[in-house]
DNA sequence: GGGCTGACTAAGCGCTTGCTTAGTCTGTCG
DNA sequence: CGACAGACTAAGCAAGCGCTTAGTCAGCCC
């Protein structure tokens, strides 16, 4: 019992990170495994509960229902995501690796976080009306980051691209897919993923021949 | 037996076709209808049977549970896929013809079907774990058939691939992620989008550079 | 006609669900 | 110290769930 001595880990922020937060967090962890086991529905309040340390009533401390814990889970993957992107993106000199480092992190994110993001994306609809249009909202982002880069390298010569939403779509669904297919143990690992998913992204785009090019 | 002669309309087949399978194909598609809409798990069988025109217990004569209902719209839904795209290689002279069909063909499907696209991948979990298993047979199927086209098309030198199994996964995304996007209204139709990832996926493997080429 | 089959229904069983209520316990502050 | 706040629980409510039971009814065969 010494810790009321000299105090614990944490004594500037008592009242939020420590008890709080944790156990928030902790029930959002809970509730993305149970939601990408079983999926939304299947999955109880009993059991996110039990895999937080809970009784079922702790939950509604920390959330109103088990839906804004579902929004909780999708708002922030999103929101990861985005910056994600957006943060590699700005790091990049050409459009050509903008895009190829955009597609890298997405696609390894996607593979990382890929009980995340089929929840993200399977259970989309068991959100409220206005929970769908916030996560909506979010997705029109990344996509914007997406086709302003298209768009620069088409307009500098190093894309050529016939329709550039078409195109935008193809590479998103190069990236988010990898959620569907990827388990843990696959042949390649996520990184290695990123890595091929730009290469054929680029190839996809590039206005010169996929050959010995990338710097210089 | 000549009961073709007077009969009435169906007389080699009166205790098939006319009741059972008319009233099976309406819960297969009321089945549909209510998954697609709310899901697996938070449909319920009332709703199914409501929808088909039935009071709760007539579902259980022509199916054993919700699950077989699942099961049987995945396993069909595959078979038709696998159908179309088997079809479409067969019908075709060259690697490159064969890619470009198979691709136009899956993701044309996905995009008019996506209602049960969507159900066959966001409920796959949902299914036993024996009808998992048949599915991912099925799958093994369809997969099979793009790389058989893709090592052709490498064999023959119109391809040039890195990895394949990487690259079959690349376009299975293609096509698969369309029932996750599509929907009726949207700019371009199912057919348009069938074209465009035709030409994005050859585009991903061919050898010679894109523009204005595909024979020498 | 009598017996049978098979599609279908009314009623409901046993159980689980999301969430609430009423209360306990711990720690903090004046 | 005593008041209070907030994290948490035991118990449980009303509603809804998948599926079954027991029975009706139309059509067919002998």
């Amino acid at each position: 019992m010494l810790s009321t001595v000299s105090g614990p880990v944490r004594p500037a922020v008592p009242p939020r990170l420590p008890g709080v937060g944790d156990t928030q967090h902790r029930l959002m962890e809970a509730a993305a495994d149970a939601f990408a086991d079983k999926g939304f529905h299947a999955t109880t309040t009993r059991d996110i509960a039990a895999r937080a340390g809970l009784s079922p009533a702790g939950v509604y401390i920390h959330f109103a229902s088990k839906e804004a814990l579902l929004f909780a889970l999708s708002e922030r993957g999103h929101e990861a995501v985005r910056d994600l992107i957006v943060e590699a993106v700005e790091a990049a000199p050409t459009p050509a690796e903008a895009l190829g480092r955009l597609l890298a992190t997405f696609s390894q994110w996607h593979a990382e976080h890929y009980r995340v993001g089929r929840i993200v994306q399977y259970e989309f609809t068991h959100l409220t009306p206005e929970h769908q249009a916030a996560v909506r909202r979010l997705r029109r982002e990344i996509d914007g980051v997406v086709e302003r880069v298209l768009r620069a390298g088409v307009g500098s010569g190093a894309f050529a691209v016939d329709d550039v939403r078409a195109t935008v779509l193809a590479l998103l669904s190069l990236c988010v897919d990898v959620a569907r297919w990827y388990e843990p143990g696959i042949r390649r690992s996520p990184a290695q993923i990123g890595a091929t998913n730009a290469s054929l992204g680029l190839r996809l785009v590039s206005a010169a021949p996929p050959t010995a090019v990338s710097r210089e």
